[in-house]
DNA sequence: TGATTCGGTGGACAATTTGCTCAGTCTCTG
DNA sequence: CAGAGACTGAGCAAATTGTCCACCGAATCA
């Protein structure tokens, strides 16, 4: 989908001040409240904006490890049995089957490096997970964000 | 900080159905409306809530592809210039320093395959990166949540 | 035991916002 | 030129918000 500069300073707006509601924003973008209604309404509809949060931060509540495991699998069975033992863990947060060396990308964190055992010991507990490489995240400069790229879609 | 059987919940509803307000979740809930500022106010606070989308999806404003790029730098000058440096291109969504064979770890995406290549020439551009090597994400049976954490961690 | 603090309840109030509708204007396009 | 689509500005009833208050029960502590 297309995207234009009102969209894209409309969700530049949300995203730095969430609690402000349709008829601030028409104020702050100078436009009539239907306008921004309508706007919103089109990017749900599309699928641009998928939800309002609450964002979550893990680490503020004690999950301070964040890690990536590469997960290798046996191939019989096919991964979407993998995909769903991992997903009824809470700590995987995300995974993706990938290119390259490895079949599957998770993301997990864990409460300690210790904790952390705890969590690929259940990976690898996963029926058809053969072997996991893990990396651990000791810093994020950059923490997950969109704004740059819905300026750059937007204009 | 620790997080109880009713912060769950209350984040749980809010992630379910975000544009519901204050008092709607008191009612679902069954608790006064003083209770719910109160409970968001904390987690808030305590950096437990971060904020509240809106949550751009970058496949449906055309950026299909999603990688993740390891990073090899040259370790003289540290890899906050880098970091700078990557935080200036909009594809690259996430960037952490890590353990194990690689410096740092980025989540880009790109508009094709092809045009994968054109923001890895930007990353491999950056002053400081000596190589890197790219795995595609193919699909992702569970996309980045932290629900299951939220009631893993509130009861 | 008695006093205090904390978290929750339930109610009240004005001010604001929402959801919805409508008529009018503008620009682009066939 | 007519029609479609997008935006404006306005209006209205209903709902929500922010902010008070008094009160209650449980836990804590001297």
């Amino acid at each position: 989908m297309t995207i234009d500069h009102l969209d894209a300073r409309l969700v530049a707006l949300l995203a730095a001040e969430p609690r402000i509601g349709v008829l601030e924003c028409s104020r702050r973008l100078d436009v009539a409240r239907g306008t921004v209604q309508a706007r919103l309404d089109r990017m749900a509809a599309k699928g641009v904006i998928t939800g309002y949060g609450p964002d979550i931060d893990p680490a503020a509540l004690g999950f301070d490890v964040t890690a990536f495991v590469t997960l290798h699998i046996r191939q019989v069975a096919g991964h979407v049995p993998v995909a769903d033992q991992l997903a009824g863990i809470p700590e995987v947060l995300e995974v993706h089957t990938i290119t390259g060396g490895g079949d599957m990308l998770c993301r997990v964190v864990a409460r300690s490096n210790a904790d952390l055992q705890r969590v690929i010991d259940l990976i690898v507990d996963v029926q058809g997970v053969v072997r996991t490489e893990s990396v651990i995240a000791l810093d994020t400069p950059v923490p997950y964000r969109t704004l740059p790229l819905v300026r750059a879609a937007g204009g």
